[in-house]
Parts: structure tokens; sequence; C-alpha cells
DNA sequence: TTAATGACCTATC
DNA sequence: CGATAGGCCATTA
């Protein structure tokens, strides 16, 4: 495969702890705004478990992956919430308390 | 090579 | 808020 597949995992994993990111954000800071898409396609189709937490990528509003991607309706939900992520009763993070502002842990702008 | 697919996004109604 | 339509790109068949 080509280096976007290792692009769009680099970004995944420097997702801290407790964090979230959107498929759009991971696609921009990847190298292209129009990669969302193929982000979701890249997690779905080779998710490392446990060297990618694609659990903390969501959707533009907040919104958690299909429940069959993970295998269990509520896996991506309970594991956000052991980092401390706490999810709304529609399966919707508040991305304005928990949307990763693109730094890595510890850094400051 | 062409056509179809999808864990998306934005705009519009 | 939900539904619809169009666009976007890499991957697959």
């Amino acid at each position: 495969m080509g280096d976007t597949f290792a692009r769009i995992y680099d970004v995944v994993r420097q997702i801290p702890r407790g964090r979230v990111a959107t498929y759009g954000q991971v696609a921009v800071l990847a190298g292209n705004a129009r990669w969302a898409r193929v982000v979701g396609y890249a997690l779905h189709a080779n998710p490392e478990p446990g060297t990618i937490p694609c659990h903390r990528v969501v959707d533009r509003s907040g919104r958690l992956a299909p429940a069959f991607a993970f295998g269990g309706e509520g896996a991506q939900r309970r594991l956000l919430a052991e980092e401390g992520v706490t999810t709304r009763e529609d399966g919707t993070v508040d991305l304005s308390v928990y949307l990763w502002n693109g730094l890595k842990e510890g850094e400051t702008p």
C-alpha cells in the first residue's frame, strides 16, 4: 500500500489519551483535507489493535463509529470512558470539550 | 482500465 | 432535527 495509510496511522497514533479527533481533522493533519473518507476506510481496512487508537476517532458531530466496526455496540463507548471521555445517551461525545487540539500530550501553544 | 465502494464532509430543503 | 444531494479520494474487484 502507499504511504497514505501510514500517514493516517501516524496521525491517529498521536491522538493523546482522553482526547478525540474527527476524520476530517485527521485528514488535514495527515496532509490532505479531502481524505476524511479515506481515513475511515483506512481505519476499517487495517485497524491494528494496540497500535492504532481508532476508538479516539469520531465523525464531525461527535458521533461514534457504527457498532459493527468494533464488534460490539458499546465497545468504543467503553474504551473512551476508560480514558475519561464521557459519551452522551445518543452515543456522541462533546467535541467542545474532548476535541484534540492537534498537539501532543503535555505540549502547549 | 473502468466502475463501484465507504468508520466522511458540506450545503440545502 | 432529519433527509437529500453532490463532491472527494484511495482501495478493490
